[in-house]
DNA sequence: GACGATGAACTTTTT
DNA sequence: GTTCATCGTC
């Protein structure tokens, strides 16, 4: 037995102890990895090292269990264990090694018994893959995946109790709007005035908030806006379509789960004894549904562990809230904080840019990252005269980089939509530069590659509607639209699924000329399913390219389009030996479906490929590079139209741009152009307002700008210090002024006296600077006013934001949902509604 | 049922 | 500017 003073002691050398095992790690991130019970906040900025303390964070749960973190001595200790310990930690031997361990030990966790949820599919493989590197094979049985595939598993396993089938279709966003195209149509509804994707926006937040169509219809009905009445019908329909289908959404996998756990008590009693340590990645991107999930997860022992960097949160627009970051410590009182400050990725210039860009935000938890790298060169900003020069100067500083020995793959080129990437495309083309674009049109999204999946789909579960439907006629097999229609009608009709009426075409008259070929369609389907059964998943595949006559139809018509076609339909061949090959659990046609579905274009990139990387500034988040290019940092593109006048939209476009900048390990570029042309459309946008806010001691301008010309060069260098200075130490004026400063049409926010930075951004669309229209002398219009537009009909004024001369107006209209007008122009349309 | 022509929309970002 | 979708015709 040891007195307490002795087992405090124990306890302290046992921490000792295990902290010589996590030497590579620096004190914060070290504490964390030790800190195993309860409820912890890692504040991890960017590049400070994050995964590899999830890692070892993991490591040590298995290795020592609550040892490092616990006052507890078992009852076995003896004196001399403590001898032996406390002699150990003064000089470890490496004999003692597991004499060390077994003392160390308490509980140690089994592999699953943790669960470590990331948002990509890569980051969850990267994390698999480096577990597996550091514990060997064990670390499969660790639950690493994303939020999604985590969910299908535990569906997969409960969700008949909620009414669906296990065999379940995931549908994508593409599915999801087919379906709601139907619904329009079916209720005989303009999908001007309904836009799929607005409708689907807010069934999205309706299934966010927990609300299911029954519910949300209810509440839309007391609202007494018929317009979200017939919303939610709407969505109401989809509901009762995809539950017919037995089919989910990206939404309904998180949703549902949530569901189950909630209203059954056994499993979630199952899931909270099951998920000892709860670890979740990226937690400031996490919305309220994913939130409702972690808290559920971790509800019994309360040890979750959640990581983020608020200043990094770049998904609001889907849903994701902050405020769960934010709110952390609120909801679990007693969490401990632990903040990751050191940056290990980038250059001393690079980061205090970055610093500088998002101290401009409000709402943050408040993060300063350093380095102990050098200062490296400054971050480099050229102008340049239209976006054909801005891609041309982007291809020839990555071949300066490639003749001066840098690879490739070390140059990334990030911009805000897709749309940008056109131009670079082809000046990496014409220099001869391999380049490799992540995102746009992803391999699946491919038609023939669809196809072949609806089949699959169909073959997994006929009741699939919306694949059955794509796949009845196609190839060719004289089943016409007539037909498909007459059948989905009867479906409806009869409360079945399309598949239910197709195959058996005898009980039906209406479908009396098409039955012969619906029935042979049916014995198709019907065989290929007996098929599936037998086969293994590629042979069966290569039966089915060959049974439904797709590939024949291909081969025939022998275009050259035709022929990548069919190598695409060969190309799945190779994703299903991928998933054989990858997949822990026992393969399966609907475990391969699965991962399809979840699976994006990010998850593509391979890292070892030398090719210059292109994406979007959102993919780019987790990734890191030698050299960073962000291209179009212009006003109305980067911040983007819609972020403007917006005070919390222009946060997260700060957010982003300061993980676009955090990519970077040792040299930046940022580009602008004073002309462009975009969707067919010639742009004069001024600087992004991030650009002004960067210090121009951490910046080197050059360009060749219609505008500007020379003289911005002198402007970098040449600029005092003060206003830099007052930028530096006070933010909240920064900030303040930027807002009034912006919509007076000076480019570079802060002091619009600092004549320095008007001279170097000409203000070429807005009136002189300080010219704003003060608020009283808008025209008529106030927030809260109903006016009535000749084009809008009635609607609801709920902002007006000033804007050089002019103000910026959003209405919510009745009919055709919110709209931001410029005030000057809509006036002459509108009037005050007094009725 | 296939093909062509014209028109319209679409430009965030993703599981 | 591009791509998709729809319409009309053969």
């Amino acid at each position: 037995m040891l007195t307490r003073e002795e087992e405090l002691r124990f306890c302290k050398a046992r921490r000792a102890a295990i902290e010589l095992d996590f030497q590579n790690l620096n004190p914060e991130q070290r504490r964390a990895a030790l800190c195993t019970e309860g409820p912890l906040l890692l504040l991890a900025g960017a590049g400070s090292g994050k995964t590899t303390v999830l890692i070892h964070r993991i490591a040590n749960l298995m290795k020592y269990g609550r040892g490092s973190d616990s006052d507890e001595v078992p009852a076995w200790v003896q004196r001399a264990d403590l001898d032996v310990l406390e002699q150990y930690v003064r000089a470890p031997r490496p004999e003692q090694k597991q004499e060390q361990e077994r003392l160390c030990r308490l509980d140690p966790a089994v592999p699953w018994s943790i669960i470590a949820i990331t948002f990509t599919n890569k980051a969850a493989g990267e994390l698999k893959e480096r577990l597996e590197r550091l514990l060997g094979p064990q670390a499969n049985d660790i639950w690493a995946s994303t939020f999604h595939s985590a969910c299908v598993r535990i569906l997969r396993r409960d969700i008949e109790r909620l009414g669906f089938r296990s065999g379940f279709t995931i549908y994508d966003s593409a599915d999801s709007e087919r379906v709601v195209k139907d619904i329009l149509k079916e209720f005989g509804l303009d999908d001007k005035t309904f836009p799929p994707k607005s409708v689907l926006g807010y069934i999205s937040r309706a299934k966010d908030a927990m609300k299911l169509g029954a519910d949300y219809l209810r509440e839309c009905e007391k609202s007494g806006d018929f317009r979200l009445v017939k919303i939610a019908r709407i969505y109401a329909e989809y509901e009762r379509r995809l539950r017919d289908a037995n089919a989910l959404d990206f939404d309904d996998i998180i949703l549902h789960t949530v569901r189950l756990l909630k209203q059954f008590d056994d499993v979630r009693a199952y899931y909270q004894k099951k998920f000892r340590y709860v670890l979740i990645d990226e937690y400031q991107d996490t919305n309220h549904l994913q939130y409702q999930l972690a808290s559920a997860l971790a509800g019994g022992y309360e040890n979750i562990c959640v990581v983020g960097d608020d200043d990094q949160s770049i998904y609001r627009f889907r849903g994701a809230t902050i405020e769960n970051i934010l709110s952390f410590e609120h909801q679990y009182k007693g969490a401990r904080v632990i903040r990751l400050e050191q940056n290990y990725r980038s250059t001393k210039n690079i980061l205090e840019a970055s610093n500088a860009v998002i101290r401009n935000n409000q709402g943050r938890k408040g993060k300063e990252l350093w380095t102990e790298h050098g200062a490296g060169d400054k971050v480099m900003c050229y102008t340049a005269m239209n976006e054909h020069d801005e891609a041309q100067y982007v291809a020839a500083q990555i071949l300066t980089g490639f003749s001066g020995g840098r690879a490739w793959k070390d140059h990334a080129v990030l911009y805000r939509m897709n749309a940008q990437s056109n131009q670079l495309e082809q000046a990496f083309k014409r220099n001869g530069i391999p380049y490799r674009i992540i995102g746009g049109i992803r391999f699946f999204d491919r038609a023939e590659v669809k196809d072949m999946l609806a089949y699959l789909c169909v073959v997994n579960n006929p009741d699939d509607d919306l694949r059955l439907g794509r796949i009845i006629n196609n190839p060719p097999r004289g089943i016409g639209a007539t037909t498909v229609e007459r059948a989905q009608t009867i479906a409806q009709q009869e409360g079945r699924s399309l598949w239910q009426v197709v195959s058996r075409p005898g009980d039906y008259p209406e479908l009396q000329k098409a039955a012969a070929k619906l029935a042979q369609f049916a014995e198709l389907i019907g065989a290929l399913r007996r098929r599936c059964a037998e086969l293994p998943l590629p042979d069966f595949y290569e039966e089915l390219a060959a049974r439904t006559g797709y590939a024949a139809m291909l081969e025939q018509k022998n275009t050259i389009e035709d022929r990548t076609r069919l190598e695409n339909v060969h190309e799945v061949l190779s994703s299903i030996q991928n998933y054989l090959e990858n997949t822990q659990e026992e393969p399966s046609l609907a475990g391969f479906l699965d991962e399809i579905a979840l699976y994006t274009d990010l998850d593509s990139h391979d890292a070892g490929e030398d090719c210059v990387v292109m994406m979007t500034m959102h993919s780019a988040k987790g990734l890191e590079f030698p050299v960073v290019f962000v291209v179009g940092v212009e006003e109305g593109i980067f911040p983007g139209i819609r972020a403007i006048g917006e005070a919390e939209e222009m946060e997260e476009e700060r957010r982003l741009c300061y993980v676009a900048m955090t990519r970077a390990k040792e040299k930046l570029y940022m580009t602008c152009a004073s002309q462009r042309m975009l969707f067919g459309r010639t742009n004069a946008n001024r600087p992004s307002r991030f650009l002004g806010e960067i210090p121009p001691e951490y910046l080197e301008r050059s360009g060749r700008s219609l505008y500007g010309g020379h003289r911005e060069e002198e402007q970098g260098g040449g600029q005092t210090p003060e206003r830099e200075q007052r930028a530096f130490q006070r933010p909240a004026r920064v900030r303040r002024t930027y807002d009034r400063g912006y919509s007076m049409g000076s480019p570079y926010g802060g002091s619009s006296g600092g004549g320095a930075a008007e001279r170097s951004a000409p203000d070429w669309k807005s009136p002189a600077a300080g010219a704003a229209a003060p608020k009283a002398a808008l025209p008529g219009f106030r927030k809260g006013d109903t006016v009535f537009h000749r084009a809008f009909g009635k609607g609801l004024v709920t902002g007006l934001t000033p804007m050089g001369g002019d103000a910026l107006i959003e209405i919510a209209f009745d009919s055709v949902g919110t709209k931001k007008l410029m005030l000057k122009s809509a006036a002459q349309y509108m009037s005050r509604d007094e009725g």
